[in-house]
DNA sequence: GTGACTTTGTGCATCGGTTCACAAAAGGAT
DNA sequence: ATCCTTTTGTGAACCGATGCACAAAGTCAC
């Protein structure tokens, strides 16, 4: 909507547009301060603004890519992290036939770099996109490094101390959800969730 | 624990290691019929097996790829998908200097062939890894070729009919909550929810 | 300025999911 | 065979989130 110029939203059109209740999404809303106005609804600029400014999508955030196969290279191209203030400071891959090479304008460094150049650079987050074998072993390197926020797409359970947050992604499971309801779909109405 | 061997397992232990309250645990596996024995716990081997069965893994399903940048690349060589049944049919890409090209085993298509290809080989799961400006045409395509379960990479809003069932990934929305709990533990309690 | 209309913010009822708590069931020991 | 221990499966209480409904607050037309 922002996009498209409009100046103001009721709740009603921007739960309609979320698909969730209207009165879900004005108390939602209030927790964030009081930024409506009665009888018109809310500025979509100011709005975005504030829940921007919530979420933390103002500040600057330093990312390290690590693992540069063909998932670290699409990360590190990938459009959508710089236009939410994430910014990649740092990518490292642990083949010397890589290191030196350019991703996304960036110089794949040495992982033997990687404490360094994350305190260096100022690091917050660490992008894991190692192979499986490789993950804990980086995890443990960019915690001890004082890193404390890691997105995880390699197929391991981390184990990391608890003051550090990991996001594990696994695409597959996005494809089982997939097929669960596609299953269902099949199967019809017969094939019940107590079906035996 | 089936790879560690583990023949049994109580529904307190499986709670905590999957941090949920243990009485929820058997509730919901309770919705798969009564698999366990009262006494002694859950046979982790069968447990696994109707846990697939209900979540449709022990099924083949055929998935095409549509996109072969780095993305498209990253997830047709991703080893998840294959062990859980998924099985890439198919790589399609608009690029005639890509078409041709071998990526895991496959010959990449050209996006001409669509419908063709999805329809001679069962495709009933479309990824799409496609530029977004790409993202909704192809989208149509596969809808008409009957497709109805669709993976979105691609970073827009897919429009479909209420009958195709659509998942979007963004890969920057788990970088965001990353962001978001990074920035309240920096800024420490007094950066509450309702401060201004 | 007044009145009609629109839309927010929120108290209150409702609902669904989570947890507690225990009877029933299974196994092992004597 | 009986008792004791363990653990499931589930009725019932509980609790937080959702949705309803309306007063309060603002806009707009005249």
């Amino acid at each position: 909507m922002a996009e498209r110029g409009t100046a103001t939203v009721s709740s009603e059109d921007l739960a309609a547009a979320a698909g969730v209740n209207s009165a879900k999404l004005r108390k939602d809303l209030s927790h964030l301060g009081s930024y409506g106005t009665r009888g018109v609804g809310y500025e979509v600029e100011y709005l975005v603004y504030q829940i921007s400014r919530e979420l933390g999508l103002t500040q600057d955030w330093a990312v390290a890519i690590v693992g540069v196969g063909n998932l670290g290279r699409a990360l590190a191209n990938y459009g959508g992290f710089v236009s939410r203030g994430f910014r990649i400071a740092a990518v490292f891959d642990a083949d010397p036939e890589v290191v030196g090479d350019d991703i996304a304008g960036l110089n794949v460094e040495h992982i033997d770099e990687l404490e360094a150049v994350i305190k260096r650079r100022g690091v917050s987050i660490v992008v894991l996109a190692t192979p499986a074998v490789a993950a804990q072993e980086v995890c443990d390197r960019v915690v001890s490094a004082g890193v404390t926020s890691i997105l995880n797409f390699a197929p391991v359970v981390l184990t990391v101390p608890d003051s550090v947050d990991v996001r594990k992604v696994d695409l597959s499971i996005e494809l089982q959800i997939l097929a669960f309801h596609e299953q269902r779909k099949a199967g019809g109405p017969l094939m019940a969730v107590d079906s035996q």
